[in-house]
DNA sequence: ACACGAATACTCTGCTTCGAGTAATCGAGT
DNA sequence: ACTCGATTACTCGAAGCAGAGTATTCGTGT
C-alpha cells in the first residue's frame, strides 16, 4: 500500500467539499464550519492552505481560475480531479473499516499516574468525572434541540458517536475514582506508601531497589519477574 | 494560563523518567519501551531528542554530564530540575483532570460518510467491527495472562480504560451498520437515491438545488432551515 | 578468529502544523 | 459622511515531528 500522499484529515474534508462544486480555499473554510464540520475535523488556516497546496501538487486537485477583486488577495478556485474522488473513495472507505490506534491523552495520564499520590489522582479524576457530565448534558441537550426541529439521527451521527465515547470515559473514570478512593484496590496502599517515603526524602532508587523491605509484601509486586521469586 | 512550554507528552514522559534517576535519552526510550509506555504514548526517536533539548532549553532538566566510550557517540546524561517537578505534576494533573476535545479518525469518517452510498458504509462498518473485536480479544486475552501472573489491575489500568473505549466503539458501530442495513433510518433512502443520481450523472449542485423534486419528501431535510417551509 | 546481526546512541533533513499577522472591504450605526 | 468592528482572503515564520540514515560496539555462533 503507498502511503497516503496528503495525510491530514483535512485534505479529505477539502476534497469532499469539491466533489459538490469548485471552490476557493476560504470559502471551503466557511462552508466546513457552517456543516459543523469542524467539530469533528481540526481546521485552522495555516493547515487548510498548505493542505491546499500539497493537494494541488498531488494532482488530486487543479485550479481552475485567478480572479482579484479590487486590490483584495487573489482568489484561485479549485476544482477536484478524477484522481481526487478516487483518493477520496479509497481514503473515506479506509478511514470508517480500518481502526487505527490513536494516542489520548486520559491514556498518557493513566502510565504516568503513579507519578502522584493516589488519594490525588482519585480527586482529580472526581474532578474530570464532573467535566465529562457537564460535556454529556451539553451535547444532550444540542441533540434533543436538534431532533424538535425535525433534524434525523443521521445528521448527528459524529456526534452520537462522540457522546458514546464520552459516556464510556465517564463510566470509567468514575470508577476508577471509587476505588482508589476506597483504597480496597491492591497495590494502592504501596503505591502511597512510597509517596509517603519520597517526601520523607527517600529516592526512588532506594525504594526500588529493595521494595519488600520499605513497602512490604505488595512491594514484591515491583520487582522485575526474574527476581521475584 | 501560560501555554504549557512543551506540548507533546513524550516530554511528560521523560520527566517522569527522570524523577526515577538521571539518564540520557537513549536510556530513557529504551526505559519507557520496556515498561510499555509506548502503547500510551508516541515515541520515536526524532521526537524524543528534540523533546529533551526542548525540556533543557526551558529549565526543566539539566545535563549532568557527558562521556564518550571510545569512539562512541557522546551520551549526555540529563536530571531533572525542580521546575521540571513541578511541571510534571502541574501537568499529570492536568492531563487527568481535565478532558481535551480530541480529534478522532472515525469521528473524521462519520462526519463525511454520506460522500458514499449507504450500502457501501454499512459493509466498511462490517469490516471495521470485525477488526475491533480482534482486537478486544487480543486485549482481552493479555489481561487475562497478566492477571495469571499475579498482576494487578493498576498495572493494567491504560490498557482497561482502551479496552472500555474499544468496546464502546463496537458497540456503536455494530448498531449503525445495522440500521444502515436494514435501510430503516430515516434519511437513508434520499442518501441512497443522491448517490444513483450521481452516478447517472446529475451533478452534487443539481440535486441540492432542489431536494424535494429530486429525492422526494425526505429531500425536504436538506434544505437550509429558511427555505424548509 | 572473525563474521554478521542486534543493540547502542544519536543526527539530519524535509515536511507539517500552528497561530499570529496583514490588508482590504462591507455594513451598521451615529 | 465617517468610524468601527466584522468579514473576506490569505501569508509568513517559527517550531514540531517523523523517519530514515549513520557510526560504533557487543555478542553469538562456527
Amino acid at each position: 500500500m503507498t502511503r497516503r500522499r496528503v495525510g491530514n484529515p483535512l485534505a479529505l474534508a477539502v476534497l469532499g467539499c469539491l466533489l459538490e462544486r469548485p471552490m476557493h480555499p476560504y470559502e471551503i473554510s466557511t462552508t466546513l464550519r457552517e456543516r459543523g464540520k469542524e467539530q469533528s475535523i481540526k481546521l485552522n488556516y495555516g493547515s487548510l492552505y498548505s493542505v491546499v497546496d500539497s493537494l494541488h501538487k498531488h494532482g488530486l486537485i487543479q485550479a481552475q481560475e485567478t480572479s482579484r477583486d479590487g486590490r483584495r488577495p487573489e482568489r484561485t478556485v479549485y476544482a477536484i480531479t478524477e484522481a481526487g474522488q478516487a483518493e477520496f473513495e479509497d481514503w473515506l472507505a479506509e478511514l470508517l473499516s480500518t481502526p487505527t490506534k490513536e494516542f489520548t491523552s486520559l491514556e498518557a495520564g493513566l502510565s504516568l499516574m503513579p507519578g502522584l499520590p493516589p488519594t490525588q489522582v482519585a480527586t482529580l479524576l472526581d474532578t474530570r468525572a464532573g467535566h465529562l457530565r457537564e460535556e454529556i448534558d451539553r451535547l444532550e441537550a444540542m441533540h434533543a434541540a436538534a431532533r424538535a426541529q425535525g433534524l434525523h439521527e443521521l445528521f448527528l451521527i459524529e456526534s452520537v458517536y462522540r457522546l458514546r465515547l464520552l459516556s464510556a470515559e465517564l463510566e470509567f473514570v468514575a470508577d476508577l475514582a471509587r476505588d482508589l478512593h476506597s483504597g480496597s484496590m491492591p497495590g494502592v496502599q504501596a503505591w502511597q506508601r512510597v509517596h509517603e517515603l519520597r517526601s520523607q526524602g527517600v529516592s526512588a532508587e532506594e525504594i526500588f531497589a529493595d521494595p519488600v523491605r520499605h513497602l512490604g509484601e505488595e512491594g514484591r509486586a515491583l520487582l522485575p519477574p526474574d527476581r521475584a521469586n
